[in-house]
DNA sequence: TCATCGATTCGATATTTGTCGATACGATAC
DNA sequence: GTATCGTATCGACAAATATCGAATCGATGA
């Protein structure tokens, strides 16, 4: 009740943009924007994509080959490749066919972004005041 | 396992703060502290919680009172308890109870550890600026 | 062309999570 | 003391999500 209008669908097929300018600190965030950020909060939020991304920012080369992936953090290779759609989708990261590989790299705007929605100037707000 | 790559620690770090010092694009993430690191980016990765925080962030006096939110966020008393109490497990808010009503604030240094973790320097690698 | 190898998509299932109504707890007010 | 108000917890249900096996799509190489 009461609202019956924006409850629900969370259509997630929003890629992550217009996440340059709204920390959630700077004041009310509305539910769109609440909604859009989570998404991409989502897509971060868990163990194996959070692994993923480390292991692909700490190839030395910057990209890794999605074949190498299963191995590294023993998942199968259907489960990678569904945590790697959600990662390309939120914008974390890119990927490319390269011959029958796809490699994949990182998007430094993306995790930028996020961080900017978290509260750029947080620190001046208060450390303990 | 150990693909060569240093990030520290591996396992000396133990303990509950791994948010500290420890950026996902540092190198790998062992799943001990994905899993953690995880944790805290799943409190913040809903639309009902975000807006509590970005409320919370907004209030004049840096506090606000738990009476005031159900109304303001339109979702009943006991689902904004309970996401509450997710923010406050999580160390992003704190709670105080003073007389019968409990207030809330912001803790910096929770959304600043998440800005931290998801890699500090990470505008120098990131090709725009 | 066909055969082979790798990656994504599909289908099904178990777990997690968000939500609310009802209830219990604690503190103020009378 | 009792009544009242605000908050947290409990129990249940619906929706979203992670996971894997099987199937499909695509590209290389003979």
């Amino acid at each position: 009740m009461s609202d019956g209008k924006n409850r629900g669908s969370t259509d997630s097929s929003t890629g992550a943009m217009a996440l340059c300018c709204a920390p959630v600190t700077a004041g009310r965030l509305d539910e769109k924007a609440a909604t859009e950020l989570a998404g991409v909060l989502k897509a971060l939020a868990d163990p194996v994509r959070l692994q993923l991304v480390s292991i692909i920012a700490a190839a030395p080369t910057g990209e890794i080959c999605a074949c190498d992936l299963p191995g590294l953090i023993d998942r199968s290779q259907p489960t990678v490749s569904h945590h790697l759609t959600q990662l390309v989708r939120a914008g974390l990261v890119d990927r490319e066919q390269r011959g029958k590989w796809a490699w994949f790299r990182l998007r430094p705007e993306g995790l930028a972004a996020v961080r900017a929605a978290l509260g750029e100037g947080l620190d001046a707000l208060a450390p303990t005041a």
